[in-house]
DNA sequence: GTTTAGATTGAGACTAAATCTCATAGAGGA
DNA sequence: TCCTCTATGAGATTTAGTCTCAATCTAAAC
């Protein structure tokens, strides 16, 4: 059984809550894509495999995902959430192109370390972050 | 003349438009808001006033001052979009409480600094940034 | 195997943010 | 003055996301 169903019902359990076959097949369909994912992109994967799941529950289990930290929400500049998996990837962070719309993932140890030293002088526990940087990509500018 | 409707009124000329009474007074209300602000409380503000202005043109001046410079957007973690005036402050990003919704203001020059090495590396040609951190206040933790 | 309390779901109503439409009004140049 | 283009407001529309509630499922207790 694949890691990351094992850590969500681990964490389902902590909730009292069941690993049901739709929170599986959501789960599955959220890793199952590489990159930035919409809610409403994994509610018509879904159905057009015959798997329907309600709208609803999709939304309810996104929110379980983020919960148990195996998904979390980046905001792209654009009018509703993407999400991405974290769970076997590297911590990162977004360049956006605000022309074609690409992201860039980087990450940089020395940026999480000055954040952190920011958050202790405000005595302030940090439990995520993110940093978008718009502008343009190389074949755009 | 306060120095951002000199500012406003030369964008606009340059894309041939008007410093109209509407978006004097959308203007105005923007600068009077320390801190962050949301577009419907632009519109609410202008309406207790009895200077009213429709929502639609709310929305219409809010993305000319984005595009202007003034004024910028920031995603603070909650369903729909801030916005913050840039002029007359120095760049800065935010710590959110994701209980209280407190939002503390910090700024980097280091952090900044490591951005624009990584778009360098990218060869990618940065407009701007936000960096959100979420977690517990101190009075939260 | 029954019972039972609580979890879960789907359908569709609902909400809220933001955008769009379009008729009317206004502004400015020739 | 005329003409073109800009601007606005009212309200319809769109879209993301949430809520409601009846019906169903689950799992533990008996």
């Amino acid at each position: 059984m694949r890691k990351e169903i094992e850590i969500f019902e681990r964490y389902l359990k902590t909730k009292n809550l069941n690993l049901t076959k739709e929170r599986k097949l959501i789960l599955d369909q959220v890793f199952s894509i590489d990159g930035h994912l919409e809610a409403d992109e994994i509610f018509l994967r879904l159905k057009k495999d015959k798997k329907d799941v309600s709208r609803a529950t999709v939304y309810r289990t996104l929110g379980l995902l983020v919960d148990s930290g195996l998904v979390r929400k980046v905001y792209l500049g654009e009018d509703h959430i993407h999400y991405e998996h974290t769970f076997g990837h590297t911590h990162h962070d977004h360049l956006v192109c605000i022309k074609c719309g690409k992201v860039i993932e980087f990450s940089d140890k020395k940026i999480e370390r000055l954040q952190a030293k920011i958050c202790q002088k405000s005595r302030f526990q940090e439990i995520s972050h993110t940093v978008q940087i718009f502008g343009y990509c190389k074949d755009c500018r």
